[in-house]
RNA sequence: GUCCCCUUCGUCUAGAGGCCUAGGACAACUCCCUUUCACGGAGUAGACACGAGUUCGAAUCUCGUAGGGGACGCCA
């Protein structure tokens, strides 16, 4: 086996359900991987101890498996037991780590231990704005010795573990990214900086860079908010003697108002679309065009031809609105590249749950998906085009009102029921349907909409839909009279 | 407020100084196909934020302005 030294990861912190944002980016590490042959990692950032749960980390891995982004190293689901080497790839598994990591930068002076509280750091705050200055915190104990915070830890006081930030040598950061070229950083950009909680759990711009580092992280692509704390990140890597990996700061994902996507914006989540009838090809392929475009310009794409395609370079560092009417088309044209018996097996479970009673047989499925699915954006969309077909009392939709009131369409309608019995068989064949049809249209003087809309209005209830030919055959000649009945009756 | 990032049709984008009277896709509109609706096909309309500079030549390079976004947390 060819082995790569390309080790990208995914760390979602397990707050919910993976959002449209964070499914693109681990899209876009997944095919850098995939790509170039090498391994990418599932990493579970679970160190905000509020909002995150068990939960939530398998209704992420979840949503990751539903979109096909299969990590390589990481939790296992649903038992959440490691794989892989460099574990374990929780971070609060991983407490240990950091903490002999910040007492190495304690021990070097590289960082302290602080008892400033909330209120004399807001304090600091306030004072900072009004002054036109950073908002940075000033921290008294910063010289402290270790070993008089020591005592004072010891007496039961909570401290936080802070990052001294040199302050004698002004100077510029540069970091190389891979999507934003060369971006320079100020040092005095940012103040001390936590480390760790007083709880000992660590914040995310520490425990991030000492797992990648440990992990053997090779490139991090990650979104743009992230661009800032950079520095913080690289300030680490220096300290900590660490070799930096490869960033690329994507561009962040928008709502029609172009502010960050959010629930606010509707459906946000990939379990909502998963939920709508959305398929995962589809939501691949559509974010991934949100700030990538491949070589060619080729905008429907498998995960193999995106693999296949990808490249970083390509990137694009402005951020994007998210368009679900794209979305959308996107999803109709991967639904009809779908295989007749693949496609009847993602819109099974949308037909269950609506509670459809259909045919069993196979060819009834496979003549009726392939009628039906030029109509269909999404899976969802199969449940109203089946109902159609289904045993189901029909529903004389309002649109027929002007059909059903033209003075022909009463004998169109009980010529059209009467004629159904004349044929053999349960079903009428498309020749039947057309005979029929024609000897309607010669007996009862009509012709044009005055005749193929009241008998669609007696098969489905509406005036307007899929050619009857291909629907009447797909129904039983019981239901079409049902039906037919059904609508005389409303015509009295 | 400070710092960082970004700026091509309504939206996603192509574009690496002359190939650009700026190309494609979604959406919109028109027409064709169709005894309806969809599908499909053919078209139309629609953008380089603004201002300077560099250059024989700028959507592309530089600077400034404006606008948008992000960060400044014991969130990630």
């Amino acid at each position: 086996m060819a082995t790569s030294s390309i080790r990208v990861r995914f760390a979602p912190s397990p707050t919910g359900y993976l959002h449209v944002g964070g499914a693109r980016t681990a899209l876009y590490n997944y095919l850098f991987a995939k790509r170039h042959g090498g391994q990418f990692i599932l990493r579970i950032e679970d160190t905000d101890e509020e909002r995150s749960s068990e939960e939530f980390i398998r209704m992420q891995m979840e949503d990751l498996k539903w979109l096909g982004l299969d990590w390589d190293e990481g939790p296992e689901f649903p038992s959440l037991e490691d794989r892989g080497d460099y574990g374990p790839y929780r971070q609060s598994r991983r407490l240990d780590l950091y903490k002999k990591y910040a007492d190495q930068l304690i021990d070097a002076g590289r960082a302290y231990f602080c008892f400033l509280t909330d209120e004399e750091i807001e304090v600091q705050r306030q004072a900072a704005l009004k002054a036109g200055r950073p908002p940075q915190v000033n921290s008294p104990y910063r010289d402290w010795p270790k070993e008089k915070a020591l005592e004072r830890i010891a007496k039961g006081d909570k401290a936080v573990v802070r990052f001294k930030v040199k302050d004698e040598e002004k100077r510029d950061y540069v970091l190389n990214d891979l999507v934003r070229g060369e971006v320079r950083f100020p040092s005095d950009m940012v103040g001390d900086f936590v480390l760790l909680r007083s709880g000992g759990m660590p914040v995310y711009n520490f425990c991030c860079v000492v797992d990648d580092a440990l992990m053997k992280i090779s490139h991090v692509f990650r979104a743009e908010d992230h661009l800032s704390n950079t520095l913080r990140q690289m300030m680490l890597y220096d300290e900590l003697g660490f070799k930096q990996p490869q960033f690329g700061h994507i561009s962040l994902i928008l709502g029609a108002d172009r502010q960050k996507l959010s629930k606010r914006h509707g459906a946000s989540s990939c379990h909502e679309y998963k939920v709508n009838g959305y398929l995962p090809e589809a939501l691949n392929n559509f974010i991934a065009l949100l700030g990538w475009s491949s070589p060619e310009g080729q905008e429907i794409m498998s995960m193999d031809d995106m693999i296949r395609l990808f490249s970083p370079e390509r990137l694009h560092s402005a951020p994007a609105v998210f368009d679900p009417q794209k979305l959308t088309w996107v999803n109709s044209m991967h639904l009809r590249a779908l295989a007749p018996k693949e496609l009847w097996a993602r819109v099974e479970p949308f037909l269950k749950e609506a509670g459809l009673k259909l045919p069993q047989d196979e060819s009834w499925r496979m003549r009726a998906l392939e009628v039906l699915k030029t109509g269909m954006s999404t899976l969802k969309d199969a449940v109203d085009a089946f109902r159609l077909l289904s045993d189901e009392p029909l529903e004389i939709s309002e649109e027929a009102n002007e059909t059903l009131s033209w003075p022909s369409t009463k004998a169109v309608i009980q010529a059209w029921r009467d004629g159904i019995q004349s044929f053999a068989g349960d079903y009428l064949s498309e020749e039947d349907f057309l005979k029929l049809q024609d000897r309607i249209k010669d007996e009862q003087k009509v012709k044009g909409k005055h005749l193929f809309m009241p008998i669609r209005v007696a098969v489905i209830g509406k005036p307007h839909g899929t050619e009857l030919k291909m629907l009447v055959p797909l129904l039983n000649k019981k239901i079409l009279i049902d039906r037919a009945d059904a609508v005389l009756k409303k015509l009295g």
